[in-house]
DNA sequence: ATTTTCCCCTGCCGGC
DNA sequence: TGCCGGCAGGGGAAAA
């Protein structure tokens, strides 16, 4: 479910909150979220430390300790990062994992769905450290995402642009919203094989991708179904979705109606006017 | 190497 | 009302 935006969203609120502040107790409720580690020694090395700031790469968070060290959290499907200023009124549902603050304030990771995971990394430079960075590439707001390394990681490729987008080893923090919102504004049809896209192609999905995840950042993600920020409240995205979950309703630029299908296995939204499955081709003279 | 399929979990929704 | 299949925004491992 959270994607950069979401993810995103969640970092600024927990950063206003946590930085500077120890942890005074965790406690794992879920073995599974800590997988394959030992939940209480995990627990033991979580506590006292000193948060310096968080980070994010992608749709990963780094809660970065004064001392190098990181927790790795990553929200898949249906995570929830909820911080409160106090122990909650009631028991938060789906509840995984807590970190008890040393102003009294709680994180609760919550999760129906059990994807999500939290690791606990080494300091700097470690082999371990390292070997983490590569697991993401470049992440797609970052100024090291341009138009040229995109255009570089699609050439020579046959799978479906969407199927590329979404690997997060070619461009980080896009999921399937955001990949058929960025689609659809670069008027790309997503089984469109990755090497076959022009230049401007090219360029007009990498624009397509930053405008689309900006904005969601602007208004604090997509609620539609599960998501909630770090203080329980709703994104706005899902109000100004394009094509995304819009199958059947005229298409934003062109009244044509928008399909449903199926596309590197998840369900996928386009318009077949704005983004025909065959190349364009210009008719010379 | 790349591409495709399967799987991990639980909740929810529509159809019968 | 109740049961059941299908689907869901994630990614990693295994298979092709």
């Amino acid at each position: 479910m959270p994607e950069l935006p979401e993810v995103e969203t969640i970092r600024r609120q927990l950063a206003q909150h946590l930085a500077g502040r120890t942890i005074a107790g965790a406690r794992v409720l879920d073995p599974l979220l800590v997988d394959p580690e030992d939940p209480r020694a995990f627990e033991q090395r979580l506590a006292g430390r000193v948060v310096r700031e968080i980070r994010r790469t992608g749709k990963y968070l780094f809660i970065e300790f004064d001392d190098g060290e990181a927790l790795a959290l990553h929200l898949r499907m249906t995570g929830q990062l909820l911080w409160t200023p106090g122990e909650p009124d009631a028991p938060t549902p789906y509840a995984r994992a807590v970190l008890g603050m040393d102003d009294g304030s709680v994180v609760t990771f919550a999760d129906p769905r059990r994807f999500g995971r939290a690791w606990f990394l080494p300091a700097g430079r470690s082999a371990r450290r390292r070997a983490w960075g590569a697991r993401t590439g470049v992440d797609a707001m970052s100024s090291g995402f341009t138009a040229r390394r995109l255009g570089a990681s699609l050439d020579g490729r046959t799978a479906a642009i969407k199927a590329l987008i979404l690997d997060q080893r070619i461009v980080a923090g896009v999921g399937n919203i955001y990949a058929d919102e960025a689609l659809f504004r670069a008027r790309v049809h997503p089984r469109r094989p990755g090497g076959s896209l022009t230049q401007a192609e090219v360029r007009r999905l990498h624009r397509a991708i930053r405008d689309r995840l900006r904005m969601g950042i602007s208004v604090g993600g997509a609620s539609f179904d599960r998501y909630r920020d770090a203080h329980g409240g709703r994104g706005g995205m899902q109000d100004l979705f394009l094509v995304h979950r819009r199958q059947g309703e005229p298409c934003p630029r062109c009244r044509t109606t928008i399909e449903k299908g199926v596309v590197a296995q998840r369900g996928t939204y386009w318009c077949p006017r704005c983004q025909p499955q065959e190349v364009q081709v210009q008719a010379a003279c």
